[in-house]
DNA sequence: GCCGTTTTCGGCCCGACTGTTTTCAGTCG
């Protein structure tokens, strides 16, 4: 096994001693050891075999052996054991919220329930509730949490879907029968979470491409296969639908399955009035139902159908219905962000916290990608699970990165990581004292334990944006897209806040999150209120949420200009001291 | 489980909230 492999299993053998009941500080120990394995720097095997693994803190005798029968024989008895003797489904009910494993062992211990169908019974039957430390409110929340859970088993994480998606669509790009394809629906529109996922082709030959479709390496069955379409189900679960088409249709096709409904019925609606009638196959000159070629107009693109409706080209993300017909007729859309202009990330983790990477590796990564500056913003103390810095490991910190610049000056590289913390916004005060924010180029400002009561997290989110030294606040509502719903949050005010005292707001690229939701930008921009747009990166691979957080920017309407990270390294720093309001 | 030591077992362990309590356990980040 690899450390990766090394440390799932470490990571189960502590879920599985805590719903067992074990030491807290013993279960702990084996998911710091996991922790500590994934940030490694080289690789497992050459440490097991030069015996040095006990030499890393937090492996004692019992850690060495285990780990060392993992990595060589890929087999230890022990964890075979303890997993056999838990049944499964205890471990699915850890992912109810509010369900930790205290509880979920008290359940199986009083009630015998062992699947998620058996808890829901035993809820309906009021069983739960009369359990000592249960309660009415608590059967609640769990009948609430197994019907969030069903509601989100369906719908799957953007950038999941791209992952299957984009190597299904390079494969029908490479077709020769294929003339022209896309991926369409809301994967296209670049919706935050996506049902199933949508190819068009136009093709002379829908029989051979579907066939090729069908046995597209990952689709795992096929449960439909006609003339014209086909759905399979791909790896993760996820239905994919292939419709093909002529290529005269593909245009009108491609409008059509991009949608979004809403922004089809308008668009359908403009057709009517001029006496045309829109559907899949085309622009009619009838009001009649027809497909016949010859009352079809000539639309060759996508822009061509918003021509004829006297539209300018609305951009896929924009078709949501939100306002972008008004802006198209007005010839006023705004020119999108491209990812391309970003030039580096303001919030981001090392493994100073809950990073898995050096400061050197961080910036030898940026650097090749590319980029012009990274910010290394940490956690703060109070977030304690993520290791969070106190000021005195902050301010060694600040001595590092000042070595990791000096290094990049002497090779000639332009690059530079930027210092900075992602400082916790607490009940009364931010978990630094000003002094300190005042020394960091990057300060962000972030809610991670948020109360119930809305007044007063919306209060203490405008206190921090009040903070002279708080240059934007970080994932403002918290939420994690079919997991967890944002805080409760009076939005608005924080907004208009962030606008009074000119705080940027982030948006954060982490497919998880997504926070600041597009929806909301539009507002944001209108208020001048500035975008900035971070991975909050824990690892190397995220650093393509840049990308993400790109489309989700042109999902609200941003340009070029109302995001920081766009600026180079001297207009930043000069921004980033510029006097707030 | 690990660690450190007044060398053999006690301490490890932030900050906040919810729901259950009537002073605290469980959960979460």
């Amino acid at each position: 096994m690899d450390k990766e492999q090394v440390a799932a299993v470490l990571t189960e053998i502590g879920t599985l001693l805590e719903l067992k009941g074990e030491n807290p500080f013993k279960t702990r120990a084996y998911h710091n050891a996991a922790r500590t394995l994934e940030g490694l720097a080289e690789p497992l095997d050459k440490i097991v075999a030069e015996g040095r693994l006990g030499e890393i803190k937090g492996f004692g005798d019992a850690l060495v052996d285990k780990i060392t029968k993992l990595v060589t024989t890929g087999q230890l008895p022990y964890y075979d054991e303890l997993k056999a003797s838990v049944a499964p489904g205890l471990v699915e009910m850890l992912g109810i919220p509010t369900l930790g494993p205290k509880k979920v062992k008290k359940l199986h211990d009083e009630l015998g329930v062992d699947t998620i169908e058996a808890l829901e019974a035993a809820c309906k039957a009021g069983k739960v509730a009369v359990l000592d430390g249960f309660g009415e409110k608590t059967q609640t929340k769990i009948l609430e949490g197994i019907a969030f859970k069903r509601q989100f088993a369906s719908k799957h994480h953007l950038h999941k879907a791209l992952a299957v998606a984009q190597p299904i669509l390079e494969s029908l790009r490479q077709h020769p029968d294929v003339t022209r394809c896309s991926t369409a629906g809301s994967l296209r529109r670049w919706k935050e979470t996506i049902g199933d996922i949508d190819f068009l082709v136009s093709s002379r030959q829908p029989t051979e491409v579907i066939e090729f479709f069908v046995t597209q390496p990952g689709v795992l069955s096929v449960s439909a296969k006609g003339d014209t379409k086909a759905s399979v189900i791909v790896e993760g679960g996820i239905q994919a639908d292939l419709r093909v088409v002529s290529d005269a249709e593909y245009p009108f096709a491609l409008a059509y399955f991009t949608g979004s409904k809403e922004h089809n019925i308008v668009m359908r609606q403009r057709a009517i009035a001029r006496g045309l009638r829109l559907n899949e196959y085309g622009l009619f000159r009838s009001t009649e139902e027809t497909r016949d070629p010859a009352l079809r107009l000539p639309c060759n693109t996508e822009e061509d159908i918003f021509r004829e409706l006297d539209l300018t080209y609305v951009e896929p993300e924009l078709r949501e219905d939100h306002g972008e017909f008004a802006a198209a007729e007005a010839g006023k859309l705004p020119r999108l962000l491209e990812w391309t202009d970003l030039r580096g990330s303001l919030h981001n983790h090392s493994n100073w916290s809950d990073g898995h990477e050096t400061l050197d590796q961080i910036a030898g990564h940026a650097e090749g990608l590319g980029l012009s500056y990274w910010a290394i913003t940490d956690h703060s103390r109070a977030s304690f699970q993520a290791n969070g810095l106190s000021p005195e490991r902050l301010t060694q910190q600040l001595a590092d990165v000042a070595a990791v610049n000096q290094k990049l000056a002497d090779s000639g590289t332009d690059f530079r990581l930027l210092t900075g913390t992602e400082v916790d916004i607490l009940k009364e005060r931010l978990d630094f004292p000003d002094d300190l924010l005042a020394q960091l180029d990057v300060v962000v400002a972030s809610l991670h334990v948020a109360g119930s009561d809305e007044a007063d997290n919306t209060k203490r989110l405008i206190r921090a944006a009040e903070n002279p030294h708080v240059h934007m606040l970080g994932h403002l509502t918290g939420r994690l897209l079919l997991e967890r719903n944002p805080y409760p949050l009076n939005q608005q005010a924080v907004i208009d806040a962030c606008a009074a005292t000119g705080t940027w707001l982030e948006l954060n690229a982490s497919p998880w999150r997504f926070d600041l939701d597009w929806r909301l930008w539009h507002y944001a921009r209108s208020k001048g209120v500035k975008c900035v747009i971070n991975c909050d990166a824990h690892r190397l691979d995220h650093f393509g949420y840049l990308r993400l957080g790109a489309g989700v920017a042109r999902k609200g309407w941003l340009t070029k200009a109302d995001v920081i990270n766009t600026l180079s390294l001297a207009e930043l720093r000069k921004a980033l001291k510029g006097r707030k309001k």
